[in-house]
DNA sequence: TGTACATCAGTGAACGCGCGTTCACTGATGTAC
DNA sequence: TGTACATCAGTGAACGCGCGTTCACTGATGTAC
C-alpha cells in the first residue's frame, strides 16, 4: 500500500497546503527576489485570505527560513542522488550546476548575499556537512605523499564540517577548492555577469573542471 | 589653489548633502541589507524630512542605483591604484580582498544575489571592461605556445569585455580563471560560509592566488 | 552699497498602499459513545 | 447507525506601521541692476 507513514487525511491536506504556499513562495521569489516574499501576496494568488496561511506557518520569516532548510535538502539530495548513481566529480559538478540552473534564486537562498541580522537555522550546518561529506568522497583520489602546507595541516585539524570525514589533508584541501571554484564560476553566470560577454559559461565551468579532475 | 572644478558654494553643498545621504545608505544597507534601505530612515537619522530627500535623488531606485555605480567605480579605482603602483597579480589580488572586506555589502552591490527585475544602468559595464583590463594587464604574463582549447579560441573572438585589450587567448583565459577563483573564495568568506569551520580564509585565498601566480 | 527679484533647500500635511499580524467568529471535518 | 462534541481550516474586520511620493508653502541664499 505505500502508505505516507500513519497520516490522517486532515494531516496529508495539510502538507499539501504547506507544500503549495512553498511552491508560491518560490515563484514569487524566482519573480521578485527573497525580500519581496509577501504572505499575503501568496495568499492571494492561492485565492485565500491573508490569515489563512498563519495556520500553516508562524511567520514570513519561518517560511523563509523552510524555504532555505529545503534549499540545502534539496542540493543535498541531488548531491547524494549523483554520488550514489555512480559518478565521479565531473558528474557530481555537472549535477550541481543542474541543480543551480534549475532554479537559480534557490541557489542564492543558500550562496547569495547574507542578510546582516539574519542566522541560517542550526540545523543546515548538518546538511552542510552532509554536502561538503559527498564532495569530499569524490575528490579523494589524490597522491597523499606531496608536502603538506602549513594550511593543509590547520585544515587536517578541524574537519568537522565534512562530517569528521577520515581523508587525507590533501583532498581535504581539494575539496574546499571544488567548492570555492565551482562555486566562483557558477554564481557569476547565475548573477548573469557573464551574458553580454560571447563566451559559453558551460565551457568555462568544464574548464575549471578539468583542471580540479586532473592537476 | 586647486579648486573643484568651478563650483559654485551651492553645488559644493549640493555635493556634499548627496555624500552624506549616500554615507548613511550605505551604513543603512550595512546594517539590514540592501532590500532594507528606506529613503525617510536615511532621513530621519539625518534629521530631516523624508521629502527632502527628493532635492537630491529622484527616486529611491535612483539612489540605489548611484550606490552601485559608485561601488564599481571604487572598485576600479582600488584596482588602477594597486596597478599603478606597480603591485603584479598577487598585489593585484590583496587589493581586491582589502577592498572586499572593508565593506563587505558593498562588493555584494556588484557580486551578490540579483534581484529578478532589475538592470545595472549601461554606463557600469564600461568600468566592469576597465576593472577586467586592468587584471588583465597584471595576468598576461603567460607563454603563449601552448595549444589553444577550443574555449580559448572562442574566448579570443570577443574580447570586448576587457576593453579590447590585446592579450593573448592565454591570457583572456587567465584573467577569467582569476575572478571567478578569487570571487569563489571571498563570496563565500564574506557570506560567513567559512566561519565555525576552523581555518583562516586568508590562508585558503592565498593558496588559490599561488596556484594562479604559478600554475 | 542697497534694493528687487530669482533660485532653491527644506518643511509639514496629505495620499494611497501593502505589509505582518491579531482576533472573534463560521462552518466543515473528524471522533466518541 | 445516529447523535453530541471536539478539532481545525478559513474568513473578514481591524490594528498600527512605515513606506514612496506629491504638493503648496516658507525662508534662506545668491544674482542683477
Amino acid at each position: 500500500m505505500a502508505e505516507t507513514g500513519t497520516k490522517t487525511p486532515r494531516e496529508r491536506y495539510r502538507d499539501q497546503v504547506r507544500a503549495e504556499i512553498k511552491e508560491h513562495a518560490r515563484e514569487q521569489i524566482g519573480t521578485a527576489g527573497a525580500s519581496a516574499l509577501s504572505l499575503n501576496a501568496i495568499a492571494k494568488r492561492m485565492g485565500m485570505s491573508g490569515p489563512a496561511l498563519y495556520r500553516y506557518f508562524a511567520s514570513r520569516d519561518d517560511l523563509i527560513t523552510e524555504l532555505i532548510r529545503d534549499a540545502y535538502r534539496s542540493l543535498a539530495d541531488a548531491f547524494r542522488a549523483a554520488a550514489e548513481s555512480g559518478t565521479d566529480l565531473p558528474g557530481l559538478a555537472h549535477a550541481l550546476r543542474a541543480w543551480a540552473l534549475d532554479d537559480p534564486q534557490r541557489y542564492f537562498l543558500i550562496y547569495g548575499t547574507p542578510v546582516p541580522g539574519y542566522h541560517a537555522p542550526d540545523d543546515v550546518t548538518g546538511i552542510a556537512s552532509e554536502i561538503m561529506g559527498t564532495l569530499l568522497d569524490a575528490s579523494a583520489g589524490l597522491p597523499a605523499d606531496a608536502p603538506l602546507t602549513p594550511f593543509e595541516v590547520d585544515l587536517a585539524a578541524h574537519r568537522h564540517w565534512a562530517g569528521d570525514h577520515p581523508a587525507p589533508p590533501a583532498a581535504l584541501h581539494r575539496a574546499l577548492t571544488c567548492w570555492t571554484r565551482l562555486h566562483g564560476v557558477l554564481s557569476l553566470e547565475l548573477a548573469g555577469h557573464f551574458t553580454g560577454m560571447g563566451f559559453d559559461p558551460a565551457l568555462l565551468f568544464d574548464s575549471e573542471l578539468a583542471e580540479l579532475a586532473a592537476p
